[in-house]
DNA sequence: CTTGGCGATTGATCCCGGTCAAACCGCGAG
DNA sequence: CTCGCGGTTTGACCGGGATCAATCGCCAAG
């Protein structure tokens, strides 16, 4: 009953969809599965590491910290989402598990022989990495220039896009849905460019404003997705 | 005398330079060389283009423009630098020519078709894009934790670093060295997410501070390197 | 020459979010 | 049960940079 590549459930959204399916076997011996707890590393920064990874479950951080201890989170890895480098030196940030998490690992040298191998993973991939400086840069626009409020409610979108889970059929709005955010409040600063104090106290005001509601600890519900999004996106208030 | 792939100048430092010399010619074929006024669009927003370029000369900034106009810089390229998005949809982003520049422009599938015949094209891509994955990265965290003199500093050491005329030889450091600086105070602001006139203030900081010595309009010349990346501080590299 | 336009500079004031400080809360250990 | 600890919340105050506004410098057109 070990769970293999044939019936890996996030396939259909890993680049290994990319892989026909007489290549399943192949990735499946090159390939092992691991569970991290919270807070453990991935990667280290400045580390030579030849592993690459796709996010089975649970969400990774990747951060730059620097010298005088200021650090920024710089990128979520979702499930379904590929961490790593290929044909690149080895990770630049430090790659931690932000909350409970399972991994499915690959020798970066194998791996990069199945990109030879396989031009379809190659332009998969490449298609990701596009998409990985798309976000890097919508990101670079909020730190820049959005305000502390349109700074939580795009998170919380984000949150909801990634980690809601989604039943296949029904793509309608629902009334209001629920997760636990994948992040501490100091993690929400780092990743917002913002103080924990401050995100304490938008999320308040999110919550008087009838936007969400807290639940104790890291639960959210969603209760105007509409407000939600037009807080992300337009001036406060 | 029309220039060609096998007398071009920044070959060593494009992505060009994966390719065997006896694909110069096939190359040549399928590019051509393009002069930009400033401010003319490379790509559109929202736009299937289907064209890659490499920068020759000259500067050009992508930037992302929310709908209330509100506009971020997200990244600049320099000589030597690949812009296009080959194997994804086309262009998230504007591109525009920051100041006169030449490019050498290529039809996105036939790229793609050299991609798929030259592997080692493909892999100083992949290993492109993630140095600019990582470039947006570093200005994440400039964007969110670094104080207004920090941007400058950094801002002014970049363009130091990859618009500084080099020689070869003499790896050591300059008393002074001078640029154009490649962007407007405008666009510095929107590219450090400061506005113009924190910009300007903050330039005339640094002057009478002695780091730097301002010229009329874009001219600058820093005076003191060491200062400068101190003032950077929180590590660029 | 004057005029007008655009970008840059400089000054005065305001406010959002940072900083400092003090509870508060849930939880596991003793 | 109490204690202590880490994460969170809340309040009071402060300051860096935004905002508003005036002026300057340069250059091209009239």
């Amino acid at each position: 009953m070990r769970p293999t590549c044939r019936t890996c459930a996030i396939r259909p959204s890993a680049v290994c969809r990319a892989l026909p399916p007489e290549a399943l076997d192949q990735i499946n011996r090159l390939s092992h599965r691991k569970h991290l707890t919270a807070g453990r590393t991935l990667f280290a920064a400045e580390d030579g590491d030849h592993t690459v990874a796709t996010v089975l479950a649970g969400v990774a951080k990747t951060s730059v910290t620097s010298a005088d201890g200021r650090t920024q989170i710089v990128g979520l890895h979702f499930p379904g989402d590929f961490i790593g480098r290929p044909h690149a030196a080895g990770s630049a940030n430090m790659v931690e598990a932000a909350t409970d998490m399972d991994v499915c690992l690959f020798d970066k040298s194998r791996f990069e022989a199945l990109l030879r191998e396989h031009d379809g993973l190659s332009r998969l991939l490449m298609a990701r990495m596009t998409e990985d400086l798309d976000a890097a840069r919508q990101w670079m626009f909020l730190l820049g220039h959005k305000s502390a409020a349109e700074r939580l409610a795009s998170f919380i979108a984000l949150c909801i896009d990634r980690l809601e889970p989604r039943c296949g059929a029904d793509t309608e709005a629902k009334p209001a849905s629920r997760i636990d955010l994948p992040l501490s409040r100091t993690e929400i600063g780092h990743f917002l460019g913002l103080t924990i104090e401050t995100v304490s106290r938008v999320l308040r005001r999110l919550q008087t404003a009838g936007v969400i509601e807290i639940e104790s600890g890291r639960g959210i519900r969603v209760v105007d997705r509409e407000a939600l999004a037009a807080t992300a996106s337009a001036a406060t208030d």
